[in-house]
DNA sequence: GACGATTACTTTAGAATTAAAGTATCGAAC
DNA sequence: GTTCGATACTTTAATTCTAAAGTAATCGTC
């Protein structure tokens, strides 16, 4: 048995159909729609995999990945920042890693508002015993991508980051 | 006054930190890393634009967005594919666009278990309101990207959603 | 050292999201 | 035409997420 050849309109989604739309910024549109699309997907699929394989949600593992490279800890606004999501939406998930025992929180010495968050040795055991199956589920999306384009994507994706973000300050000032 | 320059770390995120680390599939995973901070960058400013100029939720306009391409309305499922979003949550979402009088959603004349919806006049007319706009947020983030690099890209996701689509299939099957 | 503005976080209320279980209908094989 | 598996959607429970308002500490300036 093999893929799912009856299925009528395989793999068409959001960015597939714009394909033929008459329209302003029609490139542009695509454009968007496609990379969202592709970080949809395999986005999807790591929040899958890792719910089934080790029970654990795709929020929780993002802090302890950044926790993992940081020696030092971090402060809470750092990982919102890092993460890009909103600082309330940090809180809480800290507050559960605590009590699950994989992280701690202490008040930083220097800056009594500040929090600063650590992983215990528990969170970097069970951390890097999940990435090292992430890091292999990453590895297959790209497989089929000679080494090139996978360099070519980096600074396509690193130029356009740029551009967004010039845009997005842009925009601020008058 | 121009950008806060002051800010320390400027532009630190997800993508960057991982930078530095020595490991096993370190490539794809800068690689994945920066297209999800691209995508979640575009995707944050685009909520917080259509919520500040027009009240309006970005899967809302998402769902209108589909139909607005749709003549015949579309059927729930093929919505929740094509947005790659839950069953479950296109529910409640058309329950609100009914309510809200920008959709209309009738039992399939073919198959009473599927819900079509369609847009509404006010439905339309109010999404090509805001895509005019949102369109040109769009090609903001693009501007300097030249032509070349945008069709580049596109291919480059093209070829990346293809290899993510064959290698989550391949799981599938032993 | 006392404002006032800023920063770091928390709280609140509500929307969006998922996984999993449930309901109804369809289709195909018998 | 009955039955059984698949399909289309809904419901439920829980998590994630945001925006906005609130609290407390810090910083700069006078």
């Amino acid at each position: 048995m093999s893929a799912p050849e009856e299925q009528d309109p395989l793999w068409i989604d959001a960015e597939t159909t714009v394909a033929a739309r008459p329209a302003d910024h029609k490139m542009e549109l695509r454009l968007w729609l496609r990379l969202f699309s592709c970080s949809r997907l395999i986005e999807n699929d790591i929040r899958r995999h890792l719910n089934a394989e080790f029970e654990f949600s795709l929020p929780r593992f993002d802090i302890l990945a950044q926790l993992d490279r940081a020696d030092e800890g971090l402060v809470l606004g750092e990982v919102s920042k890092r993460l890009m999501v909103s600082a309330g939406n940090i809180t809480s998930l800290v507050e559960g890693l605590v009590k699950s025992g994989h992280i701690t929180r202490t008040t930083s010495s220097g800056d009594r508002r500040a929090q600063v968050i650590r992983l215990t040795d528990k969170g970097r055991r069970e951390f890097r015993r999940m990435a090292k199956v992430h890091s292999d589920w990453i590895a297959a999306y790209f497989e089929r991508l000679p080494q090139k384009d996978i360099e070519r994507l980096m600074d396509l994706l690193a130029t356009l980051k740029d551009s967004t973000r010039q845009s997005i300050i842009a925009r601020q000032e008058p």
